[in-house]
DNA sequence: ATGGTTGTACGACGGTTTTCGTACTACGGT
DNA sequence: ACCGTAGTACGAAAACCGTCGTACAACCAT
């Protein structure tokens, strides 16, 4: 068995946590653990990143504190620290979890009312 | 007088903000603005970096749409585009102003209580 | 007009982050 | 014992970010 570093629920930083859930990639993990059932293997997200990639982000979410990981087995099992970042930044990730949905289903409308329609300026 | 470019309150990216409030120095211009008074110049500001970085992360957050910024003056002044924050994603200002709050608070008691101990690990 | 105040532009530097590929380890099944 | 699967370690490359200093622009007061 392979030991995993997790900070505890009130050593969580909130520079890590932001910086973690800033990334796209690792904003999409988040989203899947949060929308799906727990304990999901990394192989189990259709990522746009290889494999090393891949374990970087779960690394860096990990040491923020914002999953939890334990391996079963070859797998290595990821679960959302939801209750954990509650207690300490209370309505933090509902919120960013709800602008996630937010701005995917924006793009989508985006995507489907007006096709090759570019934004102009910055 | 000079223009300010500023994203319309529907073409703020999530991703912009959270890269934006992931920077202690952004998120303390921020927790500054939301707890002092509006319309607040830069100099009003005691940020631990030059002028020249100062401007930097107001240009950051403006081009982000967590604040708005006009000129008066010399003088350029910002306030917090809280509602059109609140608009467009619900929720997420009001959850990092919290938090930050709370992580001050913990330091600040941290730095009482037990001077000279320090983390052994990360 | 001259000078002071407030902020900007630009270039540079150093550190961190994201990404990859390759080689490797750990475990389970047959 | 062997192979396949799941993930890690490590090194390298490229891009990005925060910081600074210097030189500059805009504006106000006198």
């Amino acid at each position: 068995m392979r030991a995993l570093a997790h900070p505890a629920h009130d050593e969580i930083e909130l520079d890590a946590v932001l910086s973690a859930l800033a990334d796209p990639v690792r904003r999409r993990i988040v989203h899947q653990l949060a929308t799906g059932h727990d304990d999901q293997a990394c192989i189990a997200f259709d990522l746009p990143v290889t494999k090393s990639t891949s374990t970087h982000h779960f690394r860096v979410l990990r040491e923020a504190g914002v999953i939890r990981q334990h391996y079963q087995g070859t797998a290595k099992l990821s679960t959302l620290r939801a209750d954990d970042l509650e207690t300490r930044f209370p309505g933090l990730l509902p919120a960013i979890l709800t602008a996630t949905a937010a701005e995917k289903a924006d793009l989508e409308k985006a995507g489907t009312e007006k096709i090759g329609t570019e934004k102009a300026d910055l």
